[in-house]
DNA sequence: GTCTATAATCAGATAGAC
DNA sequence: GTCTATCTGATTATAGAC
């Protein structure tokens, strides 16, 4: 284990706490608690309760944001797309689990200016992926259902990964990526 | 319209906020301004801002637990299991979808005794997705994939339809039906 | 880097008038 | 059924000692 800043390790503990009772309902006493130090104490590492939050989501949506702008100008094929998609959130959601809950859930509390910047990655993100599934339909690698129902039914299962896989520690992830893969692009029966 | 009683209008503006902000960061100031009264008013319908939460979370999961036991006891097919179980989160998505928030991001919030409630009916139902998917593969009418990625997979897509089927107001509720139907269980490729 | 003490504000909820 | 006034305790954050 590389030895952590103060600061991360806060942001760390901040990112479990956040995940299990959202990021109104966790005091900075209950973080402090969490570290085992006083409230005030956790000023001399971090600027607000509102930085240790847009900390949390601005890095993660900027990593999903860099991973989406390389498969989407890559040169390969819809479907292989699509599953280097999968790939990039379950890698995701191996490094950083607990911080995806913030991302999910309490982005809406981020204030005006990393609201905007969030909102704004979102929107590409989302633009990115119909365009591919758009692309694949066209050139018939894609089933020609209703666009919108495939984007999200794919996004919501890869977005809520974060709360099933650490429930169970016993798949691979290369198996995990595999099968995740064949369910969602080949269906269940 | 029928004439609905005050407290169902308070329980309904609630749920609006709560799926804006989360149960938490809404106080009775906020839902007392969205009904246009002051917040001490509130008290004259309600007894607590919990018991507006739980009745919110705890009707809608007892939606799921009826709907679940009449599909998992039926004499269907494990196919027409699946398909009724999509129609179920459908029909009660377009019924309350704002209530459906707080089932998905505020059932921790719940005081003790409607949380172990609330809890012992998510874990049937998922027993019950689990088991007619087994089922399923047992009897060749499902692919042999890990049966949680499958479970998780098709769940996540349905619980979180409210997030999403409100934002387009341009699909037909059959049409969705159809489509999520195809998609889910027959893939996108 | 952590502490105690405290400021300033806001939370859920109640009492009692109208 | 709604109001004003208020209680009690919790919240984020700062000041300054060690």
């Amino acid at each position: 284990m590389k030895p952590e800043s103060r600061k991360q390790e806060i942001i760390n503990a901040a990112s479990v706490l956040f995940k299990e009772k959202g990021y109104s309902a966790v005091t900075m006493r209950d973080l402090a608690r969490a570290m085992g130090i006083k409230a005030a104490s956790l000023y001399n590492h971090i600027q607000s309760k509102q930085e240790i939050l847009s900390t949390i989501i601005i890095d993660l949506a900027e990593e999903f944001t860099t991973g989406m702008d390389q498969i989407a100008t890559s040169e390969e094929t819809t479907i292989q797309k699509l599953e280097n998609i999968i790939a990039l959130h379950i890698d995701v959601t191996l490094r950083n689990a607990d911080g995806l809950a913030s991302l999910n859930n309490d982005w809406m509390h981020l204030e005006e200016k990393n609201l905007q910047y969030f909102e704004k990655m979102r929107h590409e993100y989302e633009e990115n992926f119909s365009d591919i599934i758009r692309k694949g339909v066209k050139e018939k690698e894609i089933k020609p259902y209703n666009i919108d129902i495939m984007v999200f039914s794919t996004l919501s299962t890869l977005r809520t990964l974060y709360l099933w896989y650490p429930k169970q520690g016993t798949i691979d992830a290369e198996i995990l990526k595999k099968d995740m893969i064949s369910v969602l692009l080949k269906g269940v029966i």
